[in-house]
DNA sequence: TAAATCACTATGTTTGTACATATTTGGTTC
DNA sequence: GAACCAAATATGTACAAACATAGTGATTTA
C-alpha cells in the first residue's frame, strides 16, 4: 500500500491521515483483528508527526471504526455492521467505510396510493399516489436487509432516479431537500413468508424491524422507511448521557 | 462558576475539562448564542495547556454540544435532540410511564469469576469475583425480559442490596455512584433454549437483544447488562438530527 | 517448576511553541 | 459616507518532546 500524504495541497493533513486510514481500514489486509502500524512508524512513514497522525486516528477511534489498546496496538473494529445515531451516513457509506462491498439485489419503484398511516405521517390524502421504493441489498453472499421507502410528493422524485447513488445526496443535490430530523423505531419481529423469502431465511426467523421517519429542515416529513434486517447483520448503537 | 481542575488526580486533565465544559453548556449563562470564554483564557483559567482543553472542546463538538467558528469562537449549540432522559429511565420507571404495571418473576444473586470479555470491559482480572444479577421481569400475564447484570467490584454492591428499588437509586444513593453514560447495541436474534425457557417462548423465536454498558462520571466502567426482550414487547425510540 | 522481576513496546497524557487563516473592528483615505 | 486597509482576536494546523501507564514476553529468582 502506497503510503504517502500531500505535504503541499491546502487540505490538511490530518484530514489526509484520516481518508487513508479509511482506505486502511476498508483493506483486507488490516481486517481479521490483525493490528495497524503502531503509530510512531505509521507517523514516520506518512512524514507527519505522532500528534497529527493522532488527531487522524482519534476520529476514527470515535466513530468505532477502530479500536485502541495501550501497551498493544490499534485495530479495525470487527466488520459487524452498525449505526451509530450520532452520524448520518447512509447505508452504502456506512458500508465503504467497513470495506464491506453492497450489492443491490432487487430495486423497485412504483407509485402506489398510501396505506391510512403513511398518508397520516405525510399528511396527505389517501387518493393522491405516491413514490414506493422498495431495495434488497446485502453482500455478496446474499442479501441480508429489505428496505421499503415512501417519499412525500414534496421531495418532487419522478422515480426516474438513478437510485445507485446515495438517497441523501440525490434529495440535497438535485431537490435541495436536507433530510434534518430523523426518529426511529427498532424492535424485533419474526420474519413473515414474504420478508423470508426475500431475505432467503425461515418464515419466523428473527428480523430486526426498524422503522424511520425523516423530516426536512422545517420538521415536514419527507420519507417513511421500513428496514427488515436479518438477525445478527445488523447492530444499532447508541451513545447517551446523562445530561 | 468556579473553574479549577484538580491537577493531582488520577482523572486524565482534558477528562476533567470535558466534565467542566459539559456543565458550562447546561449553564444558562452560555446558552443564547453567547460564545464561551476564549480558548487562550479559559487554558489559562484552568491552568492547563491550549492543546489540553482543545482535547475537551474537539469531543464536544463532535457530539453537535458546541460549535466553533474559526475567528468568532465556540458556542453551545442550541436546541438539541430529546429522547436523552427517555433513555435514562430505570425499567421500572419507563413501564411506570406507560401504565404498565410490573411484575418481578425472578431474582437471582450470585457471585461469578468473569468472563473474559466482561473482565476486559471492567479491566480487571477473571480471577476476581463479580457480583452477578439476573433478573425476569414482566407484565402480569408473563414475562417478557430476562435481564443479566454485572457490577464492577468498584460499585461496592454487596448482593444484600433491596433491588426491588430502582438500581441507579440503589449506586447513587447508598454508594455514591452516578451513572453518566451509557453505550447500548441492540441487535435481534434467535432465543436460545435457555433464553426461551426463562420467556416462555419456542427456542429460535425472535428476541431484541440490548446490551448495555454503563460508565461512572469519569468514564469508568460500572455496568455490564444484556437484555433480552421478547419480540414485539419493546420498542427502542431514538431522535436524532443533523447538526 | 512456578513466581517475580524487568525490559520492551505501544498507546495515553500533557506541555510549549509557532505559524496559518477566518472574522470583526476601527481607522484612514478618497 | 463609502471603500479600503490593517490590527486585533479567535480558532485551525502542526511539530517536537517528555513522561505515564498498560500489556507482553523473556529472564531471573525462590
Amino acid at each position: 500500500m502506497k503510503l504517502a500524504l500531500n505535504h503541499k495541497s491546502p487540505i490538511p493533513l490530518h484530514i489526509q491521515a484520516e481518508e487513508l486510514l479509511r482506505k486502511m481500514i476498508a483493506d483486507p489486509q488490516f481486517q481479521n483483528g490483525k493490528l495497524l502500524p503502531n503509530e510512531i512508524d505509521l507517523a514516520n512513514q506518512l512524514a507527519i508527526s505522532r500528534t497529527t497522525l493522532r488527531q487522524a486516528l482519534n476520529k476514527l477511534v470515535y466513530e468505532g471504526l477502530l479500536i485502541r489498546k495501550k501497551g498493544v496496538g490499534t485495530k479495525v473494529a470487527d466488520a459487524m455492521i452498525s449505526s451509530k445515531s450520532a452520524n448520518w451516513l447512509s447505508f452504502s457509506q456506512e458500508m465503504k467505510a467497513r470495506g464491506i462491498p453492497i450489492k443491490n439485489f432487487e430495486l423497485h419503484v412504483s407509485w402506489i396510493y398510501p396505506e391510512e398511516i403513511i398518508a397520516n405521517f405525510f399528511n396527505i390524502k389517501t387518493d393522491q399516489k405516491i413514490l414506493k421504493l422498495e431495495r434488497l441489498r446485502g453482500k455478496p453472499e446474499g442479501p441480508f436487509v429489505y428496505f421499503v421507502s415512501y417519499f412525500h410528493p414534496r421531495t418532487g422524485l419522478t422515480g426516474e432516479e438513478d437510485f445507485k447513488r446515495p438517497l441523501y445526496d440525490i434529495l440535497q443535490a438535485d431537490y435541495n431537500i436536507i433530510s434534518e430530523l430523523s426518529k426511529e423505531e427498532i424492535s424485533a419481529k419474526a420474519a413473515d413468508k414474504f420478508i423470508a423469502s426475500k431475505l432467503e431465511t425461515e418464515p419466523g426467523s428473527p428480523i430486526l424491524f426498524r422503522k424511520r421517519f425523516v423530516f426536512d429542515q422545517a420538521d415536514r416529513p419527507i420519507e417513511y422507511n421500513l428496514g427488515y434486517y436479518k438477525a445478527d447483520s445488523f447492530v444499532y448503537t447508541v451513545e447517551s448521557r446523562r445530561s
